[in-house]
RNA sequence: GGGAGCAUAGCUCAGCUGGGAGAGCACCUGCCUUACAAGCAGGGGGUCAUAGGUUCGAGCCCUAUUGUUCCCACCA
């Protein structure tokens, strides 16, 4: 930036300048100095061959912001980036692409050749994500890049596996899965979207076997199901149906003898108060088929079609099957009545299938033992939920926890580390290939097809990254327990709390201290953006159109922890507006400023509105810092663009620019090094928001280093505090909008000077160097001072036109200043109180030392001089 | 069924430990005042969902109510 700068302010010839030049210098890696304290953040994973959507901005700007502030800050700061590959929503890409392009599925050609695909569609996507990463500004450490299937983290997959089913933690059992027919695959839990959709109850008539025209009658939401039934239950206390337990059942179309038998988990109020049972179908109906043990008959295959086992019904698709069934009931007067029912139904979360619930041999892991130390930590704040609230959902979750269903059958993925005998059927897990069976000696050995829940691998991240399972990885020891995992509330369940658990289980430690969770990015009126909805804002258009900057701003401004936000044009826009306003600013600097070097002038030297701007600069400092810290990043930022346009630009600007123009002086060298000191240090506290233009200008301006990112963090200073020229200004300011106020009600033209008679009680608040305020900010013409008389406490605009006094209560609000100096007097009267009690102790006089005793005595001479002050300028406000 | 959030200006939202009701956008008035019209100065506009309570003092704390959003849950 020369003198010559653009009028506006334009990103895209900037950023990726600034980004190559940042990583060139190993600005993103942490400093190697063991001196420095480490800091450290792992991103949470975006989906490999993904696209950067505003979920992703808004999660890696306020990383971006922590990792900035913290790394300027001193501290040895990592943010380690990578990617997850995501199996099924990858899969089901590829698969796709297959089809598309060849008509070919997956089992067409294979699991090695289609493997391959997915690789080399990784190789070709895969690093899409990272250089949108890089276009926002996330400065991560990309030599510590990672991938969920790298070799490494594989280790640390089989691991954690064959470590877990050594502890008996991981059993391979028979058990009803949520089943996409579809993606033909089991479901976690978390995996299932339950949607309540209208449906019907089917109700059924079931002979009893041997009694004429008796029969029990049955409600259903799934009549398909019918042809799996095994069972029918009732409620054991249930007097209706006393005498039909133990009774046998004619299974229509079927023709089946099943049994009455009497169940607790049977609703008596529910329906007709009978149950079908079918054990293959359902998993409630399948623990009670394990409790009677029932013969377990499934119907219904993982295409969710009706097997072998539906007789005539078989090769048909469910819901065909379930209109030709109630069809045929309906014909052979089994079909009571068919009423109404909306009832919550299980969806794929990938594809929107209906769940099918099947009975199927899965691997789980047993959560109950995970589950107890991870619910400790949380309740011992040892790992913190910002907000707090967010620990209930966890608790909740861990508190009822189920048993974690990890085999996927798909390809792509870390396949399972268990091995079959095909002579004598042993299985063995372990972290090498197995190729003899340890039991029998056989060679026919398979590994299991089926590979792990993406989750797995993810809920190693924070360790794995860092190197584990090689526990004496330099990363691990020096920057494990990370310090914050940054992510949305939506995933709390599905990955947060398995990190928890994982890592106490692994690495016996809390992977992190404290989570930061923030809300869901919507569109402007308010709804989730979604493909299918077409209103997703492309975070890389922003960019390009607007700046990363901007982008970072729009979505850190206004956003407090654990809330959704949205996005619009106005947000964006006033982003954009603030970075523009930030250039012309610095310009405007930039083109009053001669000096080299800039340096702080003793305090001496200090005009009024220079210590009134370094005392509201040093406040920012305070405030800004302790609201990051907090997490309170939305907060921080209003401070920012409040102290940047308002304070600094709309009034010290507007101050000193006499002072800036006039060459030559003392007074021009200590603006000028003021200005320059309070801008540059206000781009440090923006640059861990905005790092792209706070870098561009710093870099233009007098500095130390070579890179802002570089530079030492703004820290409070006591000495910069002028709390009496703070309010002196205060009122000065307050006058003078008074005056504007009261010109503008007279339709005063701002090009009329008009002279200021003023009248005050403030005897040093008005006086020669203020006089020039007036006349530059309040078009004053030139300006007359009164001594205060009783009556006449006003000030005058006189005109050609007109003549007219503003009342100083209007200019300055004697009610507040009354107030405010109550409370300092009441104030400076306790202290007074307490210093006068200590030294009235003689205990204190005689053995404390006397240079404390004579401190004492000196603190309560100032303190009364103070209240003298306070008491005087009180008496003059009356 | 259980749990959580939200309700503040026309719109979108801040308001951090209880003391001044705020911002952006929109609207009205006047200004191209040489950093910025993506700007400057001034202005209008709110019973902080409702009803109680605690407190010297409540947008903020407590209780209830209404509306709304979300999460969890095996009611066939």
């Amino acid at each position: 930036m020369n003198k010559e700068i653009a009028k506006t302010y334009d990103p895209k010839s900037i950023e990726d300048r600034l980004y190559k030049f940042w990583d060139e210098k190993g600005y993103f890696k942490p400093s190697e100095d063991k001196g420095k304290k480490p800091f450290s953040i792992v991103i949470p994973p975006p989906n490999v061959t993904g696209q950067l959507h505003m979920g992703h901005a808004l999660d890696e700007t306020l990383q971006d912001i922590i990792i900035r502030t913290k790394r300027m800050q001193g501290y040895a700061a990592l943010w380690v980036p990578g990617t997850d590959h995501a199996g099924i929503a990858t899969q089901i890409k590829v698969e796709q692409v297959l089809r598309e392009e060849k008509g070919l599925t997956r089992h067409d050609i294979g699991r090695e050749e289609f493997l391959k695909l997915v690789w080399d569609w990784k190789e070709k996507y895969g690093s899409r994500i990272i250089n949108q990463l890089k276009k926002l500004g996330s400065s991560c450490d990309w030599s510590r890049e990672c991938f969920t299937m790298n070799d490494n983290l594989s280790r640390a997959v089989k691991k954690t596996f064959v470590r877990l089913y050594d502890k008996g933690l991981i059993y391979r059992g028979l058990r009803i899965t949520n089943w996409c027919p579809h993606c033909n695959t089991a479901l976690s839990d978390a995996e299932v979207e339950h949607k309540d959709i209208p449906g019907a109850f089917w109700h059924l008539r079931y002979p009893i076997k041997g009694e004429k025209d008796k029969y029990v009658i049955i409600a259903t939401t799934r009549p398909e199901t019918m042809l799996g039934d095994t069972a029918v239950a009732v409620h054991p206390d249930d007097e209706r149906y006393k005498d039909l337990v133990g009774k046998t059942l004619i299974l229509p179309l079927v023709n089946r003898e099943i049994p009455v038998i009497a169940d607790d988990y049977v609703t008596m109020d529910f329906g007709t108060g009978c149950v079908k049972i079918t054990p293959c179908h359902d998993p409630n109906d399948f623990e009670m088929g394990q409790r009677h043990n029932l013969p377990m008959i499934s119907v219904i295959d993982g295409n969710g079609k009706i097997n072998e086992n539906g007789g005539k019904y078989c090769g048909l698709d469910r819901f065909e099957a379930r209109k030709v069934i109630v069809n045929d009931l309906k014909e052979q007067g089994y079909l009571v009545k068919i009423e109404e029912h909306s009832h919550s139904v299980g969806h794929c979360y990938r594809c929107g299938s209906i769940i099918e619930p099947l009975a199927s041999k899965q691997w789980f892991v047993k959560m109950e033992p995970l589950a107890k130390p991870a619910i400790k930590v949380v309740k011992e704040g040892k790992v913190r939920y910002i907000p707090e609230r967010f620990s209930k959902i966890y608790l909740n979750w861990m508190e009822n926890i189920h048993d974690w269903c990890i085999s996927r059958q798909l390809w792509w993925g870390h396949r399972i580390p268990a091995y079959y005998c095909g002579e004598c059927g042993e299985v063995t897990v372990s972290e090498t290939d197995v190729c003899t069976c340890p039991k029998c000696g056989s060679k026919k050995i398979t590994q299991d097809e089926d590979v792990l829940d993406t989750w797995f691998s993810s809920a190693l991240w924070p360790f794995s990254t860092m190197g584990w399972p090689d526990t004496e990885s330099a990363d691990l020891k020096r920057f494990f327990p990370t310090d914050v995992l940054v992510t949305g509330y939506d995933i709390i369940t599905f990955w947060v709390s398995k990190m928890i658990f994982m890592s106490l289980e692994n690495v016996d430690d809390i992977p992190f201290s404290d989570v930061f969770i923030h809300g869901l990015v919507r569109d402007s009126q308010g709804r989730k953006m979604s493909k299918s909805l077409g209103n997703g804002i492309d975070p890389l258009v922003i960019i390009d159109k607007y700046g990363a900057d901007a982008l970072r701003f729009a979505l850190a401004t206004g956003n407090s922890p654990g809330n959704d936000m949205r996005f619009s044009d106005e947000k964006i826009e006033a982003a954009r507006n603030f970075n523009n306003k930030i250039w012309n600013a610095s310009r405007f600097v930039l083109m009053n400023l001669d000096i080299e070097t800039c340096a702080l002038p003793a305090s001496d030297k200090l005009e009024i509105e220079d210590k009134w701007i370094l005392t509201l600069y040093n406040r920012l400092v305070n405030e800004v810092t302790a609201n990051i810290d907090a997490y309170e990043l939305g907060v921080a930022l209003a401070k920012l663009y409040d102290f940047v346009w308002d304070i600094f630009c709309d009034w010290y600007i507007e101050l000193v620019k006499p002072r800036l123009q006039d060459k030559g002086s003392e007074s021009n060298l200590v603006a000028q090094n003021v200005i320059t000191y309070v801008l540059s240090n206000t781009l440090k506290l923006l640059h861990p928001y905005m790092p792209f233009i706070t870098e561009e200008i710093w870099q233009t301006l007098p500095h130390d280093g070579e890179s802002i990112m570089v530079s030492d963090y703004p820290v409070y200073n006591e000495s910069l505090t002028f709390e009496n020229e703070k309010t002196i200004m205060e009122r000065i300011i307050t006058a003078i909008r008074a005056i504007r106020n009261r010109r503008s009600e007279m339709n005063v033209p701002p090009s009329k000077k008009a002279a200021l008679h003023i009248v005050s009680s403030f005897g040093d608040t008005f006086n020669a160097k203020t006089e020039g305020f007036f006349v530059k900010l309040a078009s004053a013409s030139h300006v007359e001072y009164d001594d205060l008389s009783a009556d006449d406490n006003a000030v005058t605009i006189v005109t050609d036109s007109a003549k007219i006094s503003i009342p100083l209560s209007e200019m300055i609000d004697l009610d507040k200043e009354r107030e405010r100096l109550t409370k300092e007097r009441e104030k400076a009267l306790s202290e007074i109180e307490r210093v006068e009690k200590k030294l009235a102790n003689k205990g204190f006089t005689d053995k404390a030392p006397a240079a404390v005793v004579e401190g004492e005595r000196a603190k309560l001479e100032k303190h009364r001089e103070t209240l003298k002050g306070i008491e005087d300028a009180l008496a003059k406000i009356k």
